[in-house]
DNA sequence: TCACCCAGTATCATAAGCAA
DNA sequence: TTGCTTATGATACTGGGTGA
């Protein structure tokens, strides 16, 4: 059987109080037991760890080599159970070294990334991050024993244990070189059913819905879509978009990012199309933890409707 | 599965005695 | 005289058994 288990613990603030004071009295009165109790604890240590621990000597209760021994450790692990217990509602990002990992597609690192970390750096200089990219599955895995934090995107598949909330809406727009032969001023249908597309479905989201919604738009003017280029990731999209006539339709959160990299436009899109929404998904357990709820907060403070 | 009862055990306070 | 230990009784807690 474990040791541990037939030793109450309790004892512990007993031994704890008598290394400080060095009295069975003083310690009764800072813990609020009568001395009689107090030494009827000490008897119990005594008896557990087969030693005296404290002896009577010039006046005061002095403590035996064991129980210096044992003071630092148990001196640690008692204040190690006071923090766990006093700050377990309290999460201070100024002095946290926390790290957090987040599951969010690669438009999502490129357009929340930067505002989280630049906000980081200001509140909780201590705070690490981890982006990373993983089916909604796997991250549904992952999100129980706090493997990852946060999951941010649009995901239909997240089960009753998790909780979401909406962290932004946007719509989707095109985004063309500037100087595009086919676009003056506006994109009209005709420019846009007739150009060559470039086709953006990261591994990570609903892009595939996007997809979907723009070939049934081409089907119902009796065009076919022709996608020049399929990309799974954007990194060097701007550069492409900047060096051809190619057109892209992304959500405008990313296509003023390429704004801020290439010599590239923003148009509205010639028909109508449902808005995009990014939501935020954690799991049950962490629903109440001071900490997954500061970094919620965050996503939802920067990024707000 | 839950509520209730009961016996055993642990803890605490009071009182008395002992040692430095 | 002060402070610690021990004996004793009261109370609270725990776990097992039983019945609804």
């Amino acid at each position: 059987m474990n040791k541990l288990y037939s030793l109450d613990l309790n004892l512990l603030l007993v031994f704890d109080a008598m290394l400080r004071v060095g009295s069975v009295s003083r310690t009764a009165e800072e813990m609020g037991l009568t001395q009689p109790s107090t030494s009827n604890a000490l008897a119990r240590l005594r008896n557990f760890f087969g030693d005296p621990l404290f002896v009577r000597s010039d006046g005061a209760m002095r403590p035996t080599p064991l129980a210096l021994q044992m003071a630092e450790p148990v001196q640690e692990a008692l204040g190690q159970l006071r923090r766990a217990i006093e700050d377990k509602r309290y999460f201070d990002p100024m002095t946290s070294c926390r790290r957090f990992s987040i599951c969010m597609n690669e438009m999502g690192q490129r357009v929340f990334l930067p505002k989280i970390v630049t906000r980081f750096a200001e509140i909780a200089p201590g705070v690490d991050l981890e982006a990373m990219e993983m089916t909604s599955q796997l991250a549904q895995a992952a999100m129980p024993n706090g493997d990852v934090d946060l999951v941010i995107g649009y995901f239909s598949d997240f089960g009753p244990s998790f909780f979401r909330q909406r962290v932004t809406t946007g719509h989707y727009v095109a985004v063309a070189r500037k100087g595009h032969p086919q676009i003056d001023g506006i994109l009209t249908l005709p420019a846009y059913l007739s150009a060559s597309h470039i086709s953006y479905v990261p591994a990570l989201g609903n892009h595939a819905a996007l997809e979907a919604l723009l070939a049934e738009e081409f089907m119902k003017h009796g065009v076919r879509r022709r996608v020049a280029l399929r990309v799974a990731n954007s990194l060097g999209i701007p550069k492409i978009i900047s060096s051809t006539d190619l057109i892209m339709t992304v959500p405008s959160v990313l296509a003023h990012a390429f704004c801020e990299t290439a010599p590239v436009q923003v148009f509205d899109l010639p028909f109508d199309i449902p808005h995009i929404e990014i939501f935020q998904y954690w799991h049950a357990r962490y629903h109440h933890d001071p900490a997954n709820q500061w970094l919620r907060a965050q996503f939802k403070s920067l990024f707000p409707d």
